[in-house]
DNA sequence: ATGTGC
């Protein structure tokens, strides 16, 4: 593989073998992956292969080794050319995302008790980790397929939530195109008990404050200013997204061969999003983004009863976006307009100021983008940039360095705890194991990697977040 | 990421 430095923050793999397009990595030099622990620079190659891949394989600089496709990749594929859809190119973790409310609240206003206060009112609102325990009970599957068709807007329906909220989630809260009937019976049993519920991993609940502001301007529009409290929630679509792509990778293993396709690699299985078995997936892959949805959405409910219960302030939502997700979207491809089909593993749409899909009030700033840190470091707020290189897309965070395992040997949990307390962040862990393996250590800089990203010309930097308290799954 | 593995 040869790996051409383009500019400061560009990298170009140039085609090699079956690749259609080149690989483009967006990353400083010190950035990018070391091939003899992380094969991700060839998953990135790979994906080039795919049919119907348009433009180039990209990698954000947060890349590392994932299934398939490298977390942190990007790759669209055009549609009406037999372009392909892959469970791959998505992730277990369907939809995956993070929400950001804000609090009508300074920091130095929050007393030492208050803090304590919520966060024990956190800890115990917030189911997380391998519990049984979610936000809601749902009664029976036809109720789950009401979450699952309408995401959050059900959610808000059965009064979690103001109708004000869905017009900062992504899609207004429903990802359209939703397929209940291709989620499989087991996901359905597995989705019953986890609506409103953290999981485990990197996922957490963080009390934060507005540490920096650099666009003063589009941080308003946001409704974020310095000082300011704020919430984060990033968690994702529980077992019913894993259990639904457990089953599409295995039915495109089976298919692809129909339409005579091969790759290089069985984990990026894959078969034309026109074929049935396309259309099936991503019926049941925006099935799942609903429901992660409303997962966060009740969570945000939950983390506002208990501020209002602690500090009487309310906590108004500034987005909701996922980072794991194949999209159908219209880009410019060689001049002319295309529909594509646009995967995202680990990388966040960033809609530039002026698109189309943006809500009025955030015509002239931009999305929000939301960038979640490492447990005890920095989160960012980013907005999308007018031709933005990678159809429209940016970093997610900050991306592993470590595995789990190699995480757990460096900290012991009960004295990462300690150390985080010691340096004013509150912690309620779910298990200690659960907590060593997310030390910040097994994470690169989430500085560095923003700043990559908006190097590479990808985003913009709004503000900067840091943590106060961290709820962690 | 995940009732953490076929």
């Amino acid at each position: 593989m040869r790996l051409v430095q383009e500019s400061d923050y560009r990298f170009r793999i140039d085609p090699y073998g079956g690749m259609r397009v080149p690989g483009v990595v967006f990353a400083s030099r010190a950035l990018l992956p070391d091939p003899a622990a992380d094969k991700s620079l060839e998953q990135v190659a790979n994906v080039a292969t795919l049919p119907g891949v348009v433009d180039a394989s990209y990698a954000m600089p947060d890349m590392h080794w994932g299934y398939g496709f490298p977390i942190g990749g990007v790759a669209a594929t055009d549609v009406d050319a037999g372009g392909v859809v892959s469970p791959g190119g998505v992730g277990f973790d369907i939809s995956c995302g993070v929400r950001l409310l804000a609090a009508d609240l300074d920091r130095q206003e929050l007393t030492e008790p208050a803090v304590r206060g919520l966060m024990d009112g956190l800890d115990a609102a917030i189911p997380r980790g391998m519990s049984h325990r979610a936000v809601w009970t749902l009664h029976d599957a036809r109720q789950l397929r009401e979450v699952l068709a309408e995401g959050a807007r059900y959610a808000v329906q059965q009064h979690h939530g103001v109708p004000r909220d869905l017009e900062r989630c992504e899609d207004t809260g429903a990802m359209a195109g939703a397929d209940p009937g291709q989620v499989g019976e087991r996901a359905v049993q597995r989705g019953l008990g986890q609506v409103g519920s953290l999981g485990s991993g990197n996922h957490f609940l963080e009390i934060q404050a507005v540490d920096r502001v650099y666009d003063e301007r589009v941080a308003g529009a946001f409704g974020l200013r310095a000082g300011q409290v704020c919430v984060m929630i990033h968690c994702g679509s529980r077992g019913l997204g894993h259990q639904i792509c457990t089953d599409y990778v295995r039915v495109m293993e089976r298919t692809a061969g129909r339409f005579g396709i091969t790759v290089p690699d069985r984990q990026l299985a894959c078969v034309p999003v026109t074929s049935p078995e396309g259309r099936a997936y991503l019926g049941a892959m925006a099935a799942a983004a609903n429901y992660a949805r409303a997962n966060r959405q009740l969570l945000a409910e939950a983390a506002r009863h208990v501020f209002d219960r602690i500090t009487g302030r309310e906590l108004a939502l500034v987005y909701d976006i996922s980072h794991n997700l194949a999209k159908l979207e219209t880009h410019e491809v060689a001049g002319a307009a295309r529909q594509l089909c646009v995967h995202r593993k680990g990388a966040t749409r960033a809609l530039p100021p002026g698109h189309p899909d943006l809500p009025a009030d955030l015509h002239d700033a931009g999305q929000p983008v939301l960038i979640p840190g490492t447990m005890g470091t920095a989160s960012y707020v980013l907005t999308g940039r007018p031709g933005g290189p990678a159809f429209a897309s940016t970093c997610h965070g900050a991306g592993r360095a470590l595995s789990r395992h190699q995480a757990a040997k460096v900290v012991r949990g009960q004295e990462l705890r300690r150390r985080l307390e010691a340096g004013g962040i509150a912690v309620r862990g779910a298990s200690w194991r659960g907590l060593a393996e997310e030390t910040p250590e097994a994470y690169k800089d989430i500085d560095t990697v923003v700043d990559a990203a908006q190097g590479a010309g990808l985003c913009a930097r709004v503000a900067r977040l840091v943590p106060i308290g961290v709820v962690k799954g």
